[in-house]
DNA sequence: AACTTATCCAACCGCCGCTAC
DNA sequence: AGTAGCGGCGGTTGGATAAGT
């Protein structure tokens, strides 16, 4: 193993202290319960071994298709994801997604970036022009450049026109979204690689009417549930 | 059967954020 | 404000085992 494995006297002695003195105070543990191991690795063990109701045995195929779509929306934050999988760990879930998943994911993901690549592009060409309001932040359902200036002094009733008709196809997300999404409210860029792709992931699918993207607006509500819970 | 290579996964390490002082 | 101690997390390591030759 990575390090001197655990024995079933050890394991004994761990699980008997916990059951005693309850989870937390970690470290108190190994010197009540007389084991000559660190704070971190009791820790450790407990949580990836001895606690209660851990399950066992290879992935289902719904906690699989799960985890993909939660690293997608959380990137590598394997507790927040094991949150969801009742009876995994987040060691777990790490473990099966560096010998599993990783590889086979990186490979598709690689695919479709480069399908993709054009628009990204276009849609990163200039700053994404969010109007804001105390409250609201608005997320342009067309490329900021393409709507008409909201402030032009030419406001003539074709512009005045064309303002409304860019409303009517504008999301709106609450502002507290924004930091769900760990968003620059300013620019509109996600603060992390991981939340930056989830947001263009989130644009095309709004971009394209025919999007054939595994996301559509429903997935983003559901996720930001998932998203808010987890905080 | 003997050896090599690949895969799995438990354990460790270093860092981070929070809290108390 | 600085610092020490703590829990928690993600990345990495390396031994065990399976699969391949």
């Amino acid at each position: 193993m990575g390090g001197v494995a655990w024995t079933e006297e050890e394991d004994h002695l761990l699980k008997k202290c916990i059951e005693q003195y309850g989870e937390g105070k970690w470290h108190r543990i190994p010197l009540l319960a007389g084991l000559n191991r660190c704070r971190k690795s009791c820790r450790l063990r407990w949580l990836n071994y001895l606690r209660p109701n851990i399950k066992r045995g290879s992935f289902e195929k719904e906690e699989i298709d799960l985890i993909i779509k939660l690293h997608k929306l959380l990137g590598n934050r394997w507790s927040l994801i094991a949150g969801r999988l009742p009876g995994r760990t987040a060691n777990d879930v790490k473990n099966y997604w560096n010998c599993h998943l990783s590889k086979r994911l990186s490979a598709q993901e690689a695919e479709e970036k480069q399908i993709n690549r054009n628009n990204v592009e276009a849609i990163r060409s200039e700053p994404l022009n969010f109007a804001t309001s105390p409250t609201r932040l608005i997320i342009p359902e067309v490329p900021s450049y393409q709507l008409p200036q909201e402030e032009s002094t030419t406001s003539t009733p074709e512009v005045v026109q064309q303002v409304e008709d860019a409303k009517e196809h504008q999301v709106v997300l609450q502002k507290e979204d924004f930091s769900y999404l760990g968003l620059d409210q300013e620019h509109g860029y996600a603060g992390d690689l991981g939340m930056d792709f989830q947001f263009e992931e989130v644009k095309f699918a709004i971009d394209d009417e025919s999007s054939i993207s595994k996301w559509d607006w429903d997935d983003l509500i559901v996720d930001m549930d998932l998203w808010n819970e987890s905080l």
